[in-house]
DNA sequence: AGCACGCCGACT
DNA sequence: GTCGGCGTGCTC
């Protein structure tokens, strides 16, 4: 890495003109240079933010990443408009891992800008406009630019929209620049920050007020005032003044005052118009409601307290370790202990967990040991909280993070430990838009940075860490006790093709899962179902034509949606109505094919009309709170029987559950891809661990199944990961594919196939050229041919990692695609370049 | 990515 | 004859 890069003081001569080269947040592939006005040449700092224009009329953030004095040769340089910040907001090394994830996952630094920062910190302009109070009236205007001109000059400044409610005209723009080209009304542009500190209103007494005595004196005095005196009353038995004058300073929230059906708020303001309450307002942190009892002990069991020491012995020599815990194990107790140590010695500490485990259990547990300490980052939160993080951790309130994907771009300086749980989720993985980065990937990099550790925990790792950990790359940790001597969950193999030979099968459901579930609701006991497919039936066709029907802008069938009463494209989100009759043959006979959760809810309520049920997929959890809301419920026993996709696999207590059924594991085992039969397999395990115990008997988990003899079954039955591992890394190894070889995929896309697929055929072949056939798969049309009425096709890079040198193939890469893409014959054609790609 | 400039069809 | 369609190319 460049030296210079990161260097952030400046001995720059007075005279000397300063220039800075910044990170802008567009997809142009380099820094651009501007100009520091002198009077800001002694303030600006790498990593803070300017504004700038860019081009004729934008105005945007960028971030500074390196200071010179060069002048750039050829062009003029612009001056910045304005500095942001007066200390860095980004860090050194921050930008150097910008740097290192745009040329690792080829894209501009840009983009990594902007999904780094949280928008709150990317100020954006609007173009506002204003009457010229110069304006003669010497020129000409029409009657509709009249109209226009009278609406502005009423206001101070408008923007195009607030224009466009005002008045009832068209082509608002043109007007405008045409006012503009008169000189009677002015543009510029307005720099809004986003962020926008949380303050509350709050009340206390006046100071004269504050002692005894004169309390006492007013409440006498508004003894006639009855709801005055129970504003002063309540007030007091928040803030007890009386005892302690000095807590008068706290205050108390004006909306205690202001609760509904009291209506002691009017009152409240006539005390404060008569000087005994005074108003003020209070910067608080978006945090504070969190639950928050810190210090809470952690006491290791005697294999937890193996699992952390050995961790502590591989980190001797290397930087990561994979602990490879089966559920229940314990392993949040290991890291609680490791964050502690971490923490203790002064460093800073991140722990990734994917998205929907994120709402639950782990982080009150979290919380209770490390209080507000501890930052939390997260995709449902609002801008203005990432921000509150972001600031926190650079003034260090924060010393320790817990967050998703996005959060391994805060500006920590310090790391001491990364811990990725659940390594294996593909959610770590962001596939749109660019940079198409793995955070779990990208933590080990950093981590490398800033010379700390990771961790990777999971129950069932992905093939490329536990390859890596059998190398003297990772160390390896294993955990195969379940914590408390739970007993591993009993596995039951339901044959389905033969339920259906004998006529037992209802619908869906297999007479075996039926019958223990019957049981189950006998006994009050919980029951978890799993079908990785929401809504009802992923496609209706008539049973007279065999008619299907399909997105109009994607080449997939329709999922019905009883529930919305729609069919709805789960790639492009089309929806439309459910046809009464067949459009191409008029038959009524249109009938749902196959089941997702949503029929299977529905089927439930016909089998147990008394059994409570309830459905968990991304159709009911949309809303902030829905998918803690259903789990709380769950935990409540207010649920009898929870039916979900891959969602239910995470953060479930195992306790309470006594039987998990598991609907079309054939369909996760068969998916034509190669990562199936890993993906299954952890699957598989991950919802059945959702299993617990009941009264000192074990869990049951049933798999509905064509073929109960299918090895990968035995494997997950007999919790045996290594096999998995050992059958599947052969395979990896025979056919070139992860962890022998890195992906790179390149997605074609054009309007028209013919035009998409001799993209595609040109670019693979200049790449086979140079690369040889073994290397390159494709092109060929990926499941889903058409998405958004564009149609696809995929070339498939493979690239040794031994052999090949990959930065300089990524780079040969990058030209071709250049190539295809400025081909005159081959206009408006895009290439997705996805690096490592799942 | 935006955004402006530039060259061809349906309207006052 | 103009508005405005979106193709093309640039941004320090």
């Amino acid at each position: 890495m460049n030296p210079t890069f990161i260097q952030d003081s400046l001995p720059f001569e007075e005279e000397a003109t300063v220039f800075a080269d910044l990170i802008l947040p567009v997809p142009v592939p380099r820094l651009f240079t501007y100009r520091i006005p002198r009077v800001l040449s002694g303030l600006v700092k790498i990593g803070a933010r300017v504004i700038v224009q860019f081009g004729k009329n934008r105005v945007i953030t960028a971030i500074i990443a390196k200071l010179h004095t060069s002048p750039p040769s050829g062009y003029q340089a612009k001056y910045i408009m304005e500095l942001l910040d007066e200390e860095p907001l980004v860090m050194p090394s921050q930008i150097e891992l910008f740097r290192w994830m745009s040329e690792y996952y080829l894209c501009t630094i840009g983009e990594v800008m902007n999904v780094a920062l949280p928008s709150g910190l990317k100020i954006t302009s609007q173009s506002k406009v204003q009457y010229n109070p110069d304006f003669a009236y010497d020129q000409l205007l029409t009657e509709q630019e009249n109209i226009l001109l009278e609406e502005i000059k009423k206001h101070q400044a408008l923007s195009y929209d607030e224009i466009g409610r005002l008045v009832e005209q068209a082509n608002v723009p043109a007007l405008i620049k045409s006012l503009v080209g008169k000189r009677a009304v002015i543009l510029f542009e307005q720099v809004k920050e986003r962020y926008k500190p949380k303050v509350v209103r709050k009340v206390r007494l006046t100071a004269a007020y504050e002692h005894d005595e004169a309390l006492l004196n007013l409440l006498k005095n508004l003894e006639k005032q009855p709801k005055q005196q129970e504003v002063v009353m309540r007030y007091l038995s928040y803030i007890p003044v009386q005892n302690n004058p000095a807590l008068n300073q706290k205050g108390l929230e004006k909306s205690v005052f202001a609760q509904e059906g009291e209506r002691l708020d009017s009152s409240l303001k006539t005390l404060i118009k008569n000087q005994v309450f005074e108003q003020f307002e209070f910067t608080v942190s978006r945090f504070a409601d969190l639950p928050n009892s810190p210090a809470a002990e952690v006491n290791l069991s005697v294999s937890q307290q193996k699992a952390s020491r050995q961790i502590q012995d591989h980190f001797q020599d290397k930087e990561v370790v994979l602990l490879h815990g089966i559920t229940g194990s314990g392993k949040t107790e290991v890291y609680i202990h490791l964050i502690k140590q971490a923490l203790e010695s002064g460093t800073q500490v991140l722990f990734l967990l994917p998205e929907i485990a994120l709402t639950t259990q782990i982080v009150v547990r979290l919380r209770k040991v490390f209080g507000d300490e501890m930052g939390i980052y997260h995709s449902k939160f609002s801008d203005n909280e990432r921000v509150e993080v972001w600031k926190g951790i650079i003034e260090g309130k924060f010393r320790f993070v817990v967050g998703v994907r996005s959060a391994i771009f805060l500006p920590f300086t310090d790391l001491g430990l990364i811990i990725v749980d659940e390594e294996h989720e593909t959610s770590y993985k962001q596939y749109d838009p660019a940079p198409r980065y793995h955070a779990r990937d990208v933590a080990v990099v950093m981590a490398y940075m800033h010379h700390a550790k990771v961790v990777l925990g999971s129950a069932t790792p992905s093939l490329e860490s536990y390859f890596h950990a059998q190398s003297v790359r990772y160390g390896l940790v294993e955990m195969f006790e379940r914590y408390g001597a739970a007993a591993l969950p009993e596995f039951i193999l339901i044959d389905t093709k033969l339920e259906k030979k004998q006529r037992k099968m209802k619908n869906e459901f297999s007479s075996v899962l039926l019958d223990y579930m019957e049981h189950n609701l006998k006994h009050s006991e919980q029951t978890i179902l799993f079908q990785n497919r929401r809504g009802y039936s992923p496609y209706i066709q008539c049973d007279e034509c065999s008619w299907i029907a399909h997105c109009p802008n994607c080449d997939v069938s329709l999922t019905y949606h009883l529930k919305a009463a729609e069919m709805r494209c789960h790639y492009c989100g089309h929806k439309e109505p459910v046809p009464r009759t067949c459009p191409n043959c008029g038959s009524p006979k249109v009938k749902t094919m196959g089941f997702g959760t949503e029929k299977i809810e529905d089927e439930l309520h016909l089998i147990f009309p008394e059994a409570r049920v309830q459905r968990m997929d991304m159709d009911t959890t949309r809303a902030k709170n829905a998918y803690q809301q259903i789990i709380q419920d769950f935990e409540n026993e207010q649920i009898d029987i929870l039916v979900g996709t891959q969602m239910i696999s995470k953060g479930l207590d195992f306790d309470k559950v006594s039987v998990v059924g598991i609907f079309d594991a054939d369909r996760m085992i068969h998916f034509p891809e190669f990562r199936a039969s890993e993906r299954a397999f952890q699957m598989i395990t991950q919802v059945s661990g959702r299993a617990g115990r009941r009264a000192g008997k074990p869990g049951k988990v049933l798999i509905q199944t064509h073929n109960p003899h299918q090895e990968l079954l035995r494997w997950v039955i007999e919790n045996d990961y290594r096999r998995m591992y050992d059958t599947e890394i052969v395979e990896r190894e025979q056919y070139g594919y992860p962890p022998f070889t890195r992906l790179i995929k390149l997605i074609v896309k054009h309007a028209e196939r013919d035009v998409s697929q001799r993209a595609a055929q040109a670019l693979a072949q200049k790449l086979l050229d140079e690369l040889g056939q073994s290397r390159i798969l494709g092109p060929e049309p990926p499941l889903v041919e058409r998405v958004r009425n564009q149609f696809l096709f995929e070339v498939l890079i493979k690239l040794e990692r031994e052999k090949i040198n990959f930065k300089a193939a990524k780079t040969f890469i990058q030209e071709k695609v250049t190539d295809i893409l400025t081909d005159k014959t081959l206009k408006n054609v895009q290439i997705v370049v996805d690096v490592d790609c799942m």
